[in-house]
DNA sequence: CATCGCTTACTAATTATATAGTAGCAAAAT
DNA sequence: ATTTTGCTACTATATAATTAGTAAGCGATG
């Protein structure tokens, strides 16, 4: 269970963006203007939760996610299809593909990614 | 922005589930077992939030959602898609489908969902 | 009609979140 | 070498989340 503040979220955000990051630079890549403490609390946070780590770079920290995208993104797409869709893969997707406004390329291509993942099933 | 909290949107699942529950009928449902104070509690907590709404049932409230699923989920996969995805639905989906133990019939079915997608994008 | 039990309303306590200040050290600049 | 600056470490504070207890009402039941 990997669960992700809001705030958390937006700084690991930052880190998979960038592959690793600075307090400062993580801070001039936030959208909210936070207090340069602020950001390496959070950090500090992250660290103690065992989502980052870090390594020296003169006399700062370099933070790198521990954590992957893929892993966060299957923590809340699992809790979001069992409590908001009832289990449902399908219905995510079709709210997924009808709000949004996507582009019939896109479409195209995310229908391209379903062929091959039948593929790869049908291979089995 | 309607963020919900994780035990907030576990009592959220069950009123989207049944349509409407009073407290001990959301209770039963739960996977943990909690107080059925902690359940009130929740219950209006959302219901300030102006999120579920009731009506009395005898000497009971009965609790009905007033934020809709597809609004929920949304809002949970638009930051998921933002944050974690770096704006990429395909990158969503394709994590979705990848990790998933999904069905070849089910993908079928997304696919559908895509090609009428489609067809509505096309016949604009 | 008195009592039992379910239910809400109110209160409470603990932990997490979010934000930021201050102290102090180490590196860089002059 | 002394000053300035950039960092971390530690501390602090307010608000939200999580969980639950207590009191009191009302309706059912004996």
């Amino acid at each position: 269970m990997t669960s992700l503040t809001a705030r958390e979220m937006d700084v690991m955000s930052v880190l998979w963006d960038l592959g690793s990051a600075t307090v400062a630079e993580v801070s001039a890549r936030l959208e909210d203007d936070l207090a340069y403490t602020t950001v390496l609390t959070v950090l500090r946070i992250l660290e103690s939760k065992g989502l980052v780590g870090y390594e020296r770079e003169g006399r700062a920290h370099r933070y790198h996610p521990l954590l992957e995208r893929r892993e966060a993104g299957r923590t809340v797409l699992d809790r979001l299809r069992k409590k908001v869709y009832s289990g449902s893969t399908e219905m995510l997707v079709a709210n997924l593909v009808s709000d949004e406004r996507l582009s019939a390329q896109t479409i195209r291509r995310l229908r391209k990614l379903l062929d091959e993942r039948l593929e790869k099933e049908e291979r089995r």
